[in-house]
DNA sequence: ACTGCAAGCAAGCACCTGCTTGCCTCCTGG
DNA sequence: CCAGGAGGCAAGCAGGTGCTTGCTTGCAGT
């Protein structure tokens, strides 16, 4: 009974130990590892002692650090709501956002849509799983990420709409037809589930950015004019 | 080892018993419950034990009916994946086509794909269980009836670009936006994700359809420039 | 009445899985 | 040099879980 459960914030005292061993490293390889595990087979297809071995550390090292397997995914949760995701280039954004750049705004939108959820390909599993096994990351994520960036892009459309540059239609359906469109697209390339589009990931964001663009357009790019 | 093994098939020879009791009813109702349960709780979170409570008969005869758990789930992947899904308004779509009604076609199909979800509720679950767990169901269904209508979509696109009444644009990339934005909504709207549209589902199905119409056709305000 | 199928029921086996305990080792800081 | 923190290792417990076995019961058709 003497050292049950470490927590932790405390071990943050001495950076120390040898060359390969930060503080608090085990933790993170732990982390690290159950995001992987997690995200490929579920929180209830993952077993701790599958974590351990994969984390390379024993499975008692984990019940160390996190009081239950609920925790370790809490802890995860709390990770990856709170980590740079969509919002971190809001303030980029806002830059198209003065200039007018109707294209430059969504294009890098779409574009960063997807190569977000490419590179953090664990993140949609995870973010799915919770969605199914009803934790709370998926509403959480949508909270802090999804919504500001919703809200960011409708406004934006009411103000260009207040403008005369865009049609008139329901904003809110604009936004998510647009978000929609890639979001979807994002998941099916996470599921391999794509043969439709050859495109490249810029290639379709372009695509994806010029469709929406002419149906928020008054007067349609006219390509062909004689 | 005299019966083990039941194998629905042959079960069919007399139609009898007594009145509640249909040859496979019982068969028939783990079935039913299954797909609820494991939609509900994915496979792996999904007990016999608990599917015989659930469906009212006794754990025993689950594996009188099917050799294991697995091959339990197989035969729900079975039914899901033949049974009429999307695939069965593309006669509907064809008199649409017959009748270039752009508006129709895509607000029936739009429509279709938001009700279907939405009654069909466990088969979205299912689906993305499926397609995180690793199972066939997804891949099956795609084949089976995403492909279809989208093929019989980008179809009909080309063939209004050909006539002059759709824009030029990547056809594929047209069905994505249309299929992805509506099925998005419709998975939004499953996991209660949504307090941006305020529209019922009929409302939203003619929203998105007018939104993808304003990106296909030449000249947005003036229906008939002729 | 006899036969045979289908389902129920009680029990249980073998393995898994989250979690615990006790003890030993290594490293570091004082 | 020593105290103490952090991790390893071996063992195991309690409950769950897929699946089996052996038996009984009820309902048909001949």
């Amino acid at each position: 009974m003497s050292r049950r459960l470490v927590k932790r914030g405390n071990t943050g005292s001495g950076v120390g130990r040898s060359a390969e061993s930060a503080p608090s490293e085990i933790r993170q390889q732990i982390l690290k590892t159950a995001i992987r595990l997690f995200a490929q087979k579920g929180f209830r297809g993952t077993t701790t002692r599958e974590i351990a071995l994969a984390a390379g550390v024993n499975e008692v090292t984990i019940f160390r650090h996190f009081a239950s397997k609920q925790e370790l995914y809490s802890a995860i949760l709390e990770v990856k709501s709170t980590e740079a995701g969509l919002t971190e280039w809001l303030v980029d954004l806002a830059q198209f956002e003065q200039r007018r750049d109707d294209e430059g705004l969504f294009l890098f939108t779409a574009s960063n849509i997807l190569a977000h959820y490419k590179r953090d390909a664990d993140f949609l599993s995870l973010k799915l799983y919770s969605s199914l096994e009803g934790h709370e990351l998926a509403q959480k994520y949508r909270e802090m990420q999804i919504c500001p960036l919703f809200r960011f892009l409708r406004n934006y459309i009411v103000t260009r709409q207040r403008e005369g540059a865009f049609n008139q239609c329901d904003p809110d359906i604009a936004v998510q037809a647009f978000l929609g469109s890639v979001y979807n697209h994002a998941v099916c390339l996470h599921f391999s589930e794509v043969d439709f589009i050859k495109l490249n990931q810029e290639e379709t964001a372009k695509e994806f950015t010029d469709f929406f663009l002419r149906s928020m357009r008054p007067a349609p790019g006219r390509k062909r004019s004689t």
